[in-house]
DNA sequence: TGCTTTTTATATCGAACCGATATAAAACAT
DNA sequence: ATGTTTTATATCGGTTCGATATAAAAAGCA
């Protein structure tokens, strides 16, 4: 799904700057299955705008740039409509981490289990935000995918955590010689 | 990681063609974790060839483009080394099928049931050939990372599962009557 | 044997996208 | 008072994706 079919549907849910949006991705309900950073939102609404799929309300302020709040139109909304009703993709996850585990011979022990633990660390403070957010007011849709994505995430992070004594045991043995089995 | 980094990782474990290199993001351990289409393997390859840290083994064929088999140099070792060195960025999960299912209502309860569905054979059959292959030979690296992929994809298999039964009678009752619990 | 489909194999091109960078004021913290 | 974080827009170069073109060998099958 391009960033513009993405923004037109978090304009769904009310009127929104550039910046708001990009906040959604960030830390709101999107953050962990879709992303786009300022460099693809602000070209993809100047888009929307030049094709009447939303509207912008300028607020000039003295001093800085304009506040440009955006509202999605019906052709918008019916744009969007069609979009999501074709089938998605296939789901991908994506990890420097696991490729640096993969050529894990290639790195000194210590970094390992550091980069096992940082992970674990960040796993922990992901799916915390996840589970903490107040979800009263959410429809199902939303639901559905927060809890999708705390079942993801928490079985990463329970993996990460079960493997961890093993990787630092496999490092106090002399390189290379793994004990059978 | 960007793309030449990854296939000069893919030419640690042998000498490969650009086609070859791509399998092993399709089908091979690669598979869930990263990914890179010939539009981004090839040029990297020519990139790595023109820095030295890859050789290129020419067999011309006749009637066709030639057979091109790439060898990592010591340089592109050494360049591999440094580049898994440093902090990998975090995970990313990216899924349109979620994203319509965010925007349930905007979707037909038959086609919101289909999408799942469909989902579920995708994971199951993804689940199926990380399972299956043959892992006798296996360094821990790839191994670990194997069984951290199986892991996930157990995870979200096994949620989309338990929901679809409360997805589906959803749709039986009277359009957005929610019986309470 | 002859036909079709799949697999092997390279390559390009435009559109989309990412990450870094620039700017600047208000709000908040120390 | 001074520094940092947050709000807010925007561009630009490089990277990457997806579609497309080409073509022969191999494999399936009738």
């Amino acid at each position: 799904m391009d960033v513009k079919t993405v923004c037109l549907g978090v304009l769904t849910l009310g009127d929104a700057t550039g910046y708001e949006i990009r906040k959604m991705f960030e830390d709101g309900p999107f953050q962990y299955f879709t992303d786009a950073g300022f460099g693809s939102i602000y070209p993809a609404l100047n888009k929307l705008h030049g094709e009447g799929l939303v509207t912008c309300e300028q607020q000039s302020q003295s001093g800085r740039p304009d506040k440009k709040v955006y509202s999605i139109t019906q052709a918008g909304r019916e744009y969007f409509t069609e979009a999501i009703r074709d089938a998605p993709g296939p789901d991908k996850f994506r990890s420097d981490f696991l490729l640096g585990l993969f050529f894990e011979h290639f790195l000194p022990r210590d970094l390992i289990v550091g980069a096992v633990d940082e992970r674990i660390a960040w796993y922990r403070a992901k799916l915390e935000k996840m589970r903490c957010c107040d979800r009263s007011g959410w429809g199902t849709g939303p639901v559905f995918v927060n809890e999708f994505g705390q079942a993801v995430y928490a079985a990463a992070l329970a993996f990460l955590e079960e493997s961890r004594p093993k990787l630092a045991e496999a490092g106090d043995k002399p390189n290379k010689t793994q004990a059978a089995e």
